[in-house]
DNA sequence: AGCGGTGATGTAAGCGCTTACAGCGTGTCG
DNA sequence: CGACACGCTGTAAGCGCTTACATCACCGCT
């Protein structure tokens, strides 16, 4: 590989003038064309880890998840690297951590490597994260809201969300409400879960729970024990879209008809929620968004001033009414 | 930061001994607990960059990849990663690089921050994309045959999978089917065709095809189509599970029932592909396995010798056979 | 007792780069 | 006409690390 020094000789120039010319400072216009076209014909580029160490930076930033099962990481990460490239940002991405020793070691192997990096761990608390966290490492924290303000959050407002879905399931007549949880301890469903308690404590609604895991066969589960009592409900709101197919399925084996014999209502709004027969009425998340967003909130702590600030770090989702909740379209239907 | 200096000081040692107590290297008990006592309680870590520097590793691999959409790439990147964490490297990403240029840029930003890139790149012809990657950056493409034996290759056997599903549906006595197409130029999509066109080859079977993107939109739409022209084929074999989920809404919106009145298969074997109504037969491609098959190849180049040499690179998709495709079923499911 | 072998350690060079500082030529002003 | 500012360039230091080489203590041998 060709260095600096290789460059300067065949451009007749100092190897400060080198460096200049790829650090865009003042150099003459001569000069700049000389060295240029020098390190082409050399194929020359710069060293990144010799410039790291000079500068303390690596135009990197590091991302950390509990896991890359679904469409809701890649959304994610997607959110993330669009809004990274415009930057000329890199991205590390680190994934499969549900344990908090081995989220300490991702974190502190990765200290060095970026320069800054954004958390999501819905399964472990922040506050018991936070002070795996190398101290000089700057951090945003998605989706955990609950840590004690050392590090900025970019949240999504998911009790919002589920007091929308309930009331617009009470609007529709629904007033036996069974509701699919989503994993314990897990920030997003318990948030969900506090959501739908809230909204059906100001109405005449009894609400029941049935445990999930936010995965499909956990809401296919969900469905059976449902049949098996025989008390089916006037709706059921599963907390994520992945069991409220799951669920969806195993009433529409046993021949219940959604949205005629029970409603049936997710969150998240997965593209192919619209898909399904019946389409599905469920909560819209704006995921990329929440990916973007804690970028430029990072971005804001490594290059202040640089970036605007945002103004709120709380995304609101946004209900979807589709077939599947319907009552008033449950006759036109079929 | 605390440097070797520090902790080489506090510890009352030299700084190559410092040095070689975090590179494992021969050091006396004595030595290397005073250094490690020193550095913990300096909060020492050795520095990335410096260390790339000396060594001309960066133990990270980057991950180029054309899109994030959806659950494949998801899916492929938790191969990959799951195999790198276990060898202690790191992943960079990059997506969004449906473009030449834009892949010829991202490599070459890529170089020097990684010590090899593995590339999924359906949509680029691989022989165009070759003189892009840098040439000292060590590379393995996936699911792109057709370069030229430049860089080893990982890939998927889409012609036998379609194969595969052809050879069922004729078994199940279709005749007439209906091919949904995915996005032009797209390997993965053309293969699945060729394999069709093959297995139809030795047949007395009429292969019509509908054009599609590998999207529930497109599969939608083709859906749509079939019906309009009032002409519905034996079979429709969707080339991707995603399209296939689209065009059993548009049938099941019109009444048609599946597989009673028409047979319908997917490829790719999603996860929920078996919670849908009818569950879905698809062909299993084993994604994770890709990806992590591809860490290794890219490995037997970085570290020669160390890693056990893959026997194959080509991986063998399976024939998923659910309800959606089951002529024998079909009185029996409703 | 003297010798070479062995293993732990220290010294110092240098990886490729950025940048403070100094030098230098040119143009401007008192 | 000398002083000075200014813009460009070169010199050299040093970022924090690994590692070749030299050193040294120590051991078992003849």
């Amino acid at each position: 590989m060709a260095t600096v020094y290789d460059v300067a000789e065949k451009a007749g120039v100092s190897i400060a003038t080198v460096s200049r010319v790829f650090n865009n400072n003042t150099v003459s216009q001569s000069a700049r064309e000389k060295v240029t076209a020098a390190a082409r014909s050399l194929g020359y580029t710069p060293n990144l880890a010799a410039r790291s160490l000079m500068t303390k930076r690596t135009d990197t930033i590091g991302v950390v998840l509990p896991d890359m099962h679904g469409e809701f990481f890649s959304e994610l990460v997607r959110g993330i690297d669009a809004a990274a490239r415009r930057l000329g940002l890199h991205m590390l991405v680190s994934c499969s951590h549900d344990e908090l020793n081995e989220m300490a070691a991702v974190l502190s192997a990765m200290q060095g490597r970026v320069d800054g990096v954004i958390i999501m761990s819905p399964l472990i608390a922040i506050d018991a994260l936070e002070p795996h966290i190398p101290p000089p490492l700057p951090a945003v924290i998605v989706n955990g809201s609950g840590g004690r303000g050392l590090y900025p959050e970019v949240n999504l407002d998911n009790r919002a969300g589920a007091r929308q879905m309930m009331a617009h399931l009470l609007a529709e007549g629904h007033r036996d409400i069974c509701i699919v949880s989503g994993p314990p301890d897990n920030l997003d469903a318990e948030q969900r879960q506090l959501g739908c308690v809230e909204a059906a404590g100001h109405s005449d609604c009894r609400l029941r729970t049935l445990a999930g895991a936010f995965t499909e066969a956990s809401g296919y589960a969900a469905g059976v024990e449902l049949l098996a009592h025989n008390a089916l409900p006037d709706a059921v709101f599963a907390l994520n879209d992945a069991m409220a197919i799951g669920c969806l399925c195993a009433l529409a084996e046993r021949g219940i008809a959604v949205p005629e014999q029970v409603a049936l209502a997710g969150f998240d709004d997965i593209p192919l929620a619209q898909y399904l027969r019946p389409s599905l009425t469920t909560v819209h998340v704006p995921i990329a968004d929440l990916g973007s967003r804690s970028l430029q909130r990072l971005l804001a702590i490594l290059r202040p001033g640089a970036g605007a600030a945002t103004a709120s770090d709380v995304l609101v989702p946004e209900l979807v009414i589709r077939d599947s909740s319907r009552r008033a379209c449950a006759a036109a239907l079929r």
